[in-house]
DNA sequence: CATGTTTTTATTGTATACAATTATACATGT
DNA sequence: ACATGTATAATTGTATACAATAAAAACATG
């Protein structure tokens, strides 16, 4: 039987809907839209150019994701993300990515820990020269490695999406050089408790290495999000 | 403006989409289908008595939860779920308790104090009765306002849909007397430490908790999942 | 003027029609 | 026999029509 990118998930680029799905989650994230606004299907749909079916089946979409709420017959409102909710799914992907990598301790391949090595010795390269795009393309690199290699469809599934809703959030990660450096660093150290199978400091590492990356977005207030200061 | 439930998130069951999302799922989580079965809507629909619009929006849907997996173009297969991923649930759900844990150290209301000590007094209760139904019902509801008096919005979310979940897969969580009565017991130390703050200790004991529940689920091979030994 | 009731309008929910795409069956040439 | 091309059928993708529901407006009544 054929094979089919699982990575691709929802966001089939190529048809209407997914394209309508991901303008309207990037419209939220972006903050174009406000907070418990209506999501009107023919309004959305006139302005994009495309019918009612594909834009009501994006918006069911993002009810699942939770950037919308559906109330049946009246219809959809925007739930916006918060400053904390960027903060809870920091947390949460502390956790996450801690226990990834305890599952990669076990699990990784020869070819994906190479691909590890590889990864933080170019990061290593580019921080020197001061290579912002590169760093940043790197540092997603080594996430989806770990992910990969935790070898658990479910986790993987859930740090993806995750990962690219925090993308979509912030403007630049790795803006800094000097996090960009303590950044990699972080990810040897990972990679060398991965590397040696030792899954309690693997899993604790990595838990660190995503509170440090919060850490350092607020500090450098490097988040678009608009603050709701709702007592959700 | 007016309040609506939260929790009951998608499953609508009074609109056509929402009984079809449901009735497709849990035919999946009971192993009606198999895995990499191909869901036609025009099959489903008639099926059902509906027309193709509903039954494809519950697939869209379907798509996001994990449980199915949709090729543009061709079609919607069925992306069961394996005892390893049952596993793998419940690894993540300890991570995640234990944060729901630490959280509600900080966050949680005396009323919702209050409603888990009082759940923890009557499982004392109806397990010196042997009562399990009503175990299982305290049991939903400890769980349920632990991920309230978290204060997450985010991370309530994502607890609730793997409980619930797991709530399908499972056959009877707390079957045995023994699994409930230590289970109480685990509450308990939960809710003291929660109600002295301690938040180490309460994400340490949530986290070990919800492991326990994992092994008794497999000490007693009380679950439906098919074994589909993938190498995924 | 406030309040309750009816009518109208707007919007979502579902079914269906048609277009686009993919799979299947069969023929043809090598 | 096997690969390739072509016609046909099956299936999904999208648009639209109509039904059900809820909101808004107009109206009547005390």
């Amino acid at each position: 039987m054929r094979e089919y990118n699982i990575t691709q998930d929802v966001s089939d680029r190529y048809s209407l809907r997914g394209r309508v799905f991901t303008k309207i989650r990037d419209d939220i994230l972006s903050g174009r839209y406000k907070d418990n606004e209506e999501l009107k299907e023919a309004r959305i749909g006139k302005e994009l150019g495309v019918s009612r079916t594909p834009v009501r089946e994006a918006l069911r979409q993002l009810e699942l994701e939770g950037l919308v709420r559906i109330v049946p017959n009246r219809g959809a409102f925007v739930t916006a993300i918060s400053a904390k909710d960027v903060r809870d799914i920091y947390m949460i992907r502390s956790r996450l990515e801690g226990l990834a990598a305890r599952w990669a301790c076990e699990h990784i391949s020869k070819d994906q820990l190479e691909t590890m090595e590889e990864n933080v010795y170019l990061a290593e390269f580019h921080a020197g020269k001061g290579h912002m795009e590169q760093m940043a393309e790197l540092d997603n690199q080594f996430h989806h490695t770990l992910y990969d290699a935790c070898n658990s469809k479910m986790l993987r599934h859930l740090l993806i999406d995750y990962h690219e809703y925090l993308l979509r959030v912030r403007k630049k990660a790795l803006s800094t050089i000097d996090r960009g450096t303590a950044s990699n660093k972080e990810h040897r150290a990972i990679m060398e408790a991965i590397r040696a199978g030792n899954a309690d400091l693997a899993e604790r590492l990595a838990s660190e290495h995503m509170k440090n990356a919060y850490a350092n977005m607020v500090k450098f207030g490097l988040y678009d999000v608009y603050d709701n200061t709702d007592g959700t």
